[in-house]
RNA sequence: GCUGCGGUGGUCUAGGGGUUAGGACGGUAGGUUGUGGUCCUGCCAGCCCGGGUUCAAUUCCCGGUCGCGGCCCCA
């Protein structure tokens, strides 16, 4: 038989529908935010990541020739995407941009859970309006999304790269020291920073530093150790205003921890950068992370950095919400995934198709949705399949029907039933009063 | 890249060196025919793959593969 290839999944009816359901969520929020849905392909010219991480992403791409000897990938994310098409019509786009995104992703690696060689991300980037209030909105944003899918045990982090580029600039780092000691100081590997030879005291005040916990109010002590280092830091000011505009705007994260030693590992990261964790993921529990980054210059486009945005993990929400419901035995997983009008399951019985055909088309017109009976079986079958198709109400249409121009609508779950006649009209009003 | 545990129809499972590999759910057809989520019957469908040990392997051993975890990594 043939198998799935590794690290891909199938999505049946109802698991797509909680995928539907979410999307639609975050469609619904992104457009509350003035976020313009935007779509790039499937597959680009593998320079546009090389250029963006380095030749070493190779190993972790689905990469391949074309027949006319080009390199091509599958994508590996979608910000460098949506940079590149902004890029191709050379910025000239109506600015501040808020764009949003959603798309397959691939990565060639170890498939577990949370962890897929095939993978959905969610996204936006703003561009051309760098600062802290666009870095407000774009984690507001995600707060929101969050909020809106009813996920209550979340933990927002922010940092700044900012601040610990002032700080590591004043201790003497500079290019190659200076981004392996962010990554230590991302790890939380103190031990490493002190070997790579920064001096006692600093890893102690950058220790303290990453032990803050709290929200906004943890900058007071933040800013006089930074003060304490000799260091004098914009940024903080930056992130300060940041925060109060997040506050402001009214998101509202379960849990704010600002962290400064947050580093997201990635040298393209120049202001605010912030994580979402979700602790009953386990290991794979970072569910969604963004900030300021600079990639235009790649594009010669300098002038359009730095944008902000955040990638989210839409698989990942997605199992963190089922952990939830399961945990607190909800039967919805999704708000929503549900709810919709119902389906009317239409059985001709007896009778032929052309006596139902007409009136199942208006039905439709009308908006009612209708599924069909397309095998003849004896009703009781045909019940039980209309029960579990997830039609909502059942009608059989038969000679005895058309005789009396009436028809008897049946609703599955309790099975309550209401008389009609057999008109588009008059269906549908039965079924919204029932 | 490393590592731990696991793999019996589509799903859940019983079993175990020689069996017609058992059951449940499901799907499908019927129970003389217009109301299901009762019941009965028939049918569909399985020992992850390859090698080894053995007279004999689904069962034991090794490798692979797939799944679930833990590290490393994570644009």
């Amino acid at each position: 038989m043939f198998e799935r290839a590794r690290g891909t999944r199938d999505f049946g009816p109802a698991e797509m529908g909680r995928r539907l359901a979410f999307e639609k969520i975050c469609e619904e929020v992104a457009s509350c935010y003035g976020f313009q849905r935007v779509a790039t392909p499937t597959f680009e010219r593998l320079e546009l990541f090389t250029a963006k991480s380095g030749d070493g992403i190779i190993e972790q791409l689905y990469a391949f020739k074309d027949r006319s000897d080009r390199d091509l990938t599958l994508r590996p994310e979608l910000t460098a995407p949506v940079m590149r098409m902004i890029a191709e019509k050379r910025g000239q786009i109506p600015k501040p941009a808020r764009y949003s995104y959603f798309g397959s992703c691939y990565r060639y690696e170890e498939s577990k859970r949370g962890r897929y060689r095939e993978f959905w991300q969610y996204g936006c980037e703003v561009i051309g309006a760098p600062g802290p209030l666009t870095e407000a909105e774009v984690v507001a944003f995600a707060c929101a999304i969050l909020t809106a899918t009813g996920l209550k045990d979340w933990q927002l982090k922010i940092g700044h790269v900012g601040i610990l580029n002032d700080i590591l600039n004043n201790l003497g780092l500079s290019g190659d020291a200076k981004s392996a000691a962010m990554r230590l100081l991302d790890k939380g590997d103190f031990e490493g920073l002190a070997a790579s030879g920064i001096d006692g005291d600093s890893v102690k005040n950058l220790r303290t530093l990453s032990q803050l916990n709290g929200g906004a109010e943890t900058l007071v002590g933040a800013r006089k150790i930074i003060s304490s280092m000799g260091v004098e830091s914009e940024a903080l000011d930056q992130l300060e205003e940041m925060l109060s505009a997040l506050s402001a705007l009214g998101a509202n994260p379960p849990s704010l921890v600002v962290d400064l030693t947050v580093a997201r590992g990635l040298d393209y990261y120049t202001g605010m950068v912030f994580e979402v964790l979700v602790d009953s993921l386990g290991g794979e529990g970072q569910v969604c992370g963004g900030g300021s980054y600079r990639l235009f210059h790649l594009f010669d486009l300098d002038e359009l950095d730095p944008c902000c945005g955040f990638g989210m993990g839409f698989d990942r929400v997605l199992l963190a919400l089922e952990v939830q419901a399961q945990k607190e035995g909800s039967a919805e997983v999704v708000p929503g995934e549900n709810s919709g009008p119902g389906v009317l399951a239409v059985i001709p019985f007896k009778v032929d198709n052309s006596e139902v055909l007409p009136l199942v088309g208006e039905l439709r017109a009308a908006g009612q949705p209708v599924t069909l009976e397309l095998r003849s079986r004896k009703t009781g079958r045909s019940l039980a399949w209309a029960d579990a198709s997830g039609a909502t109400y059942v009608m059989v249409v038969g000679p005895r029907d058309l005789e009396s121009g009436d028809v008897t609508i049946k609703r599955l779950s309790d099975g309550a039933e209401a008389k009609c006649g057999i008109s588009a009209e008059e269906i549908s009003q039965t079924i919204s009063s029932m």
